[in-house]
DNA sequence: AGTGCGACCCGAACGC
DNA sequence: TGCGTTCGGGTCGCAC
């Protein structure tokens, strides 16, 4: 599942790929995906050019003439390029087609992915866009400013970590890897963390973030980057999908659990569980 | 206002 | 074996 790490590597190998294409013909086949007017779309993207591709977040940006193309893969979207005349699979939803005959395809299994496409002047009243919080690889985030995100909230660490309006880009994945890494419980409320546990998440995910997409991601399940590189962050996930394992520090078993709906893995021992 | 949770999707994994 | 059921994942929107 693309977090800021595998949206990375999807702009940059996808960016060597597609710029400066010019773009001939677009066909939508699940029209859901696209969440601005479709005529409007159409009619933009054909015989407009991809000048380069941006990330903010999770969210990929491409450029394009007048307008960015905003795309957000949630959990399984893909794009890949391949040779017009190749057949249609199940799971494409959305072609572009470039003059020398290449295709940019979407492919989404779960069709969660969503895009939209602003003039430059309005990127940032995109709702999605607008309230991002700061990046883990950002100098601006630091301990002060996470203190005072979580100190007054009733919410347990790990789904204040997925709140991308306080830190920008961390998903399910490296939620739980950077609550081990900083010794944090994911169980522990907002209000209750110290100072220096925010220095540690802040110093944790960036260290982090930078490992994961320096190895071009993680792949579990189904993700794979546009090329189809397999991510070689899996191999240094601590906890995550690690239930039953023994933890790397310590040896305690790792545990699973369901915090907000959403799993969690964690070392009840170096992250002080009870 | 702050918080919790279902909906969106569908293939894979699981249970009987 | 084969069927039905549950799960997962990010984000939005609604309910309390």
């Amino acid at each position: 599942m693309p977090e800021i790490a595998e949206v990375e590597t999807v702009r940059n190998t996808l960016k060597n790929k597609i710029l400066n294409k010019k773009i001939k013909e677009v066909k939508i086949i699940y029209p859901k995906i696209i969440e601005t007017n479709l005529d409007e779309f159409k009619k933009v993207m054909k015989g407009n050019t991809f000048h380069d591709i941006k990330r903010i977040g999770k969210y990929l940006i491409f450029e394009l003439d007048n307008h960015y193309l905003i795309s957000h893969l949630r959990m399984e979207g893909k794009y890949f390029l391949k040779n017009s005349n190749e057949e249609i699979l199940k799971h494409e939803h959305l072609i572009f087609t470039f003059t020398d005959n290449t295709d940019m395809r979407y492919h989404d299994t779960r069709k969660f992915g969503r895009m939209a496409l602003v003039l430059k002047e309005n990127l940032y009243d995109y709702e999605g866009i607008k309230k991002q919080g700061i990046e883990p690889i950002d100098d601006k985030l630091s301990k002060e400013y996470l203190y005072d995100k979580f100190k007054n909230k009733s919410i347990p660490m790990k789904t204040l970590l997925l709140d991308q309006t306080i830190i920008s880009g961390l998903g399910n994945i490296y939620a739980d890897e950077v609550l081990f890494e900083a010794q944090v419980n994911p169980f522990k409320l907002g209000k209750d963390i110290t100072l220096s546990e925010c220095a540690k998440i802040k110093s944790a995910s960036k260290k982090i973030i930078l490992k994961a997409i320096e190895e071009g991601g993680t792949t579990i399940r189904s993700y794979t980057s546009s090329l189809g590189v397999t991510g070689r962050f899996q191999q240094y996930l601590c906890v995550h999908k690690q239930e039953g394992k023994p933890c790397k520090i310590c040896k305690t078993i790792i545990k699973k659990a369901k915090v907000n709906g959403r799993s969690t893995y964690y070392c009840e021992k170096c992250q002080n569980v009870k």
